[in-house]
DNA sequence: CCTGATGTTGACACAGTGTCAATCACTAGA
DNA sequence: TCTAGTGATTGACACTGTGTCAACATCAGG
């Protein structure tokens, strides 16, 4: 009878669904450093040693976060573009939406800054399961990229919309990483972090913006 | 007498500085994570007790390497600018320096990504002297865009000089740290690593230029 | 009731960190 | 020259956390 099989396949990916909420829970309250395998197993409610059932090991467990973070983080892209028509508008939306994001799930774009920070090894089933993620991040914003310069909204000439994406990508990551990062010493050079975001969307749409 | 004081104090800064300089080999040779404090403390010949006389802690040590990697930056930076004239051009350099320098020096270029991620937590006083690291590197870049907006080569309505700064900076270490770390995943696209930094550079002083 | 497969765990070995009392080296004053 | 004292140096220890493994538990199917 395989639907025994089934269930069976059912629980464990509950129970993995189970660990990895845990594991999310510990990183939201105190930063995945200090989360210990052990406090994941306890707030699951299980042995620590399952957890190696389920996981290769801490940096496994991480993929496997980083991954819904990435999951999260292309839905709420969707959700910004699907707001607008304009190609620019929808960049800029995105813009917005990462910045967000990262105020509502801090822990989310924390693990998003550790996956932009190391470097592939390739061959962890769950790591190619990230970048697969990752990529279709990417796919949103490149979506986005083509449709404003369909409509004009974004010049010809800013060359192939992938590469672009990168970009993109890196300052907005890199800016919203800074401006929470060092608030305090922003702060301290009399800026404000709110106006430093809203110019770095301006920059952004003066990057993508055509001649006039 | 005083001189031997001195004396003393000469040999404490020396050994000190034995004590970075056996952790950056190791550290290019493998990455900060693996390196142990045990490690450290062989290569420098003297025991691992030893070092916790001269650095609070491992972070501590890491503090003090990320500080070195940013005067290196910014002599670098200084160097770059000092070949040009027009302000733009200095800005230019200084993105192209920086890419070379994560070529050459990768671990600097990582140690400096860790202190870019890392959220300050004040009060360690060689957390301080990174910060004031950070600040000088920053002043150089600052001076470049004002000296561009003097000479007409950068657009007056950029903004805050060091606001724009930052953008500069998350910018151009987003892409060299997206271009290193992921260049399989570039490469699996179909792109070029070298072209992208490339058209980078174009984008940056697309950013900055004047309207025509 | 037995059996084999799958799920689960306690206990272990190992590695690394940070601390501390004890020891060593050397200087200055008797 | 001897000795007290100060600062440098270390071996040994306690502690925390990781990953593994043999053993135990559970349960469907014969």
């Amino acid at each position: 009878m395989s639907y025994i099989a089934e269930r069976r396949e059912e629980e464990k990916e509950r129970r993995r669904l189970e660990i990895i909420e845990a594991a999310e829970q510990l990183y939201a309250e105190k930063g995945w450093d200090s989360v210990t395998m052990d406090q994941v197993a306890r707030t699951a409610r299980l042995s620590r040693a399952l957890l190696y059932v389920y996981f290769k090991d801490k940096e496994d467990l991480l993929f496997a976060i980083t991954g819904r973070a990435l999951e999260e983080l292309r839905h709420r892209f969707e959700q910004a573009t699907s707001e607008h028509q304009l190609g620019i508008d929808q960049v800029t939306a995105i813009g917005r939406a990462y910045a967000l994001f990262q105020q509502e799930n801090p822990f989310q774009f924390d693990a998003c800054s550790r996956y932009h920070a190391h470097q592939a090894h390739l061959g962890e089933p769950n790591e190619l399961a990230c970048n697969a993620g990752g990529d279709s991040v990417l796919a949103v914003i490149v979506e986005s990229l083509h449709r404003g310069i369909a409509d004009g909204s974004i010049r010809a000439d800013i060359g192939d919309p992938l590469k672009v994406c990168f970009m993109l990508w890196a300052f907005s990551h890199g800016l919203i990483q800074i401006a929470t990062n060092k608030s305090q010493e922003i702060a301290r050079q009399g800026i404000e972090v709110g106006t430093l975001m809203e110019e770095g969307r301006a920059m952004l749409r003066h990057m993508l913006a055509p001649g006039k």
